[in-house]
DNA sequence: CAAAAATTTACATAAATTTTACATTTACGT
DNA sequence: ACGTAAATGTAAAATTTATGTAAATTTTTG
């Protein structure tokens, strides 16, 4: 799971956040001070980082602007969790750098809610997965599986590369060339129905709602889209 | 500049944070409700969204979901403001699709830095080039899609062509033998009304608003601009 | 060698494009 | 202002083209 950073002086809230945000299925890691946490963050490179601006030692937004010129850890998204509730204070702590800031006293529903929405943009939430869902079909390039509203299809070679590519560019229309140069080879006769043929599978395999998600659009290629329209 | 949508029914509200964020340097598009900026945004596409959730007609969480289901509009930053302060609200909010939250009353200076912490993450911060947008009309040429003021339409190979290369030319007057050459070939005869055949599809499907975008220069070609005149 | 996968062939089908024939509009000279 | 020729608009029909489909053939794989 996640991994979240929590850097508050105080015991007891930083107690209570923790296991708050525990409890919301997030592995936490809480620091007293922003030097401790600045110490373990390059190395452990967390989802997001919950940070209290007050601390003992250096500077909640020191640590922040530390950790935005790093060019590994600048993406991290930071939450400023603090009792300074000035106007001033908040345009300070968004413009050193903070993607959000909560003020003290501070329910912790709205915490995790913020959060949700900090990491479901991030990056650094799903980036490598080597699993790409679209709409009813969900492909799996390490296991080669695939399924469409969880019923198992069996893919040749070429049909699930076909599909990956397609899932790949999702959207975006591909045109016959660019599917044949990728998946065939550079060159290719390209008189002869192979393609098609493969679509035709595909489709038939993916049923009447996956097959739906691969649309032709005549005079180039192939786009693939949400089913219907 | 950057455009920012403001959503908002309250008069004096909505003309208070138009002039805030002008005053920011941002370009401002101002609604009084929810199905006004939908039907804008697609051609539009703004940098971010500012919220309010209750509206008379479409209710504000409701235009979000539906922002958050378009491909094209999905990562466009919303931020909501509103005068619901419970935190069982906030969760909503930002669990139903928001990137940030800010209760009335308000600042507007924090309302800015928020606006800027967010654009500072938004991909959307540099138009995408694949996307041609003139007037009423937007065109895609990865997805090959065309909008006309949010409604899609839906074009031939040749129709698709013949509208990209009008506006990439904008204001210009193509020749004929020009739009022949391009989307034809060198060589054509000329002699027959497939040029105009097409250019009159391409207004039927465009529409009335969309339609007139395409204005002939009697004796020479065709002109891409902005409807009436 | 058998089975599965991939490709080719040949044809069907649907859609896009072009042509034909005629109507309408515009520019221009009188 | 009027008539005329040239340019463009329009509708339906004809044609072409791209893609779908089925069966036959070849190639790969175990």
């Amino acid at each position: 799971m996640e991994r979240i950073y929590v850097i508050e002086d105080d015991d007891n809230i930083r107690d209570l956040i923790k296991i708050a945000l525990e409890g919301f299925g997030y592995e936490v890691s809480a620091f007293e001070m922003a030097e401790e946490a600045l110490r373990h963050i390059e190395s452990d490179k967390p989802a997001l980082a919950v940070f209290d601006l007050m601390l003992p030692g250096m500077d909640g937004l020191t640590a922040i602007r530390r950790i935005r010129k790093n060019e590994s850890l600048k993406d991290i998204p930071i939450l400023i969790l603090t009792a300074k509730d000035r106007e001033f204070d908040k345009v300070a702590g968004l413009d050193g750098g903070a993607d959000d800031y909560m003020t003290k006293p501070f329910g912790v529903m709205e915490l995790a809610a913020r959060i949700r929405s900090l990491l479901r943009r991030s990056t650094r939430g799903q980036a490598d997965s080597n699993e790409l869902n679209q709409y009813c079909l969900s492909l799996n390039k390490k296991t080669r599986e695939v399924h469409c509203d969880g019923v198992k299809v069996e893919l040749t070679l070429k049909e699930f590369e076909l599909l990956q590519y397609l899932m790949e560019n999702h959207n975006k229309v591909v045109t016959r060339d660019e599917l044949l140069n990728h998946i065939w080879g550079y060159d290719y006769d390209g008189e002869t129905r192979t393609l098609d043929m493969h679509i035709r599978t595909l489709r038939q395999k993916l049923g009447e709602k996956g097959g739906s998600c691969i649309k032709t659009v005549r005079g180039v290629g192939y786009r693939f889209i949400k089913a219907e329209e």
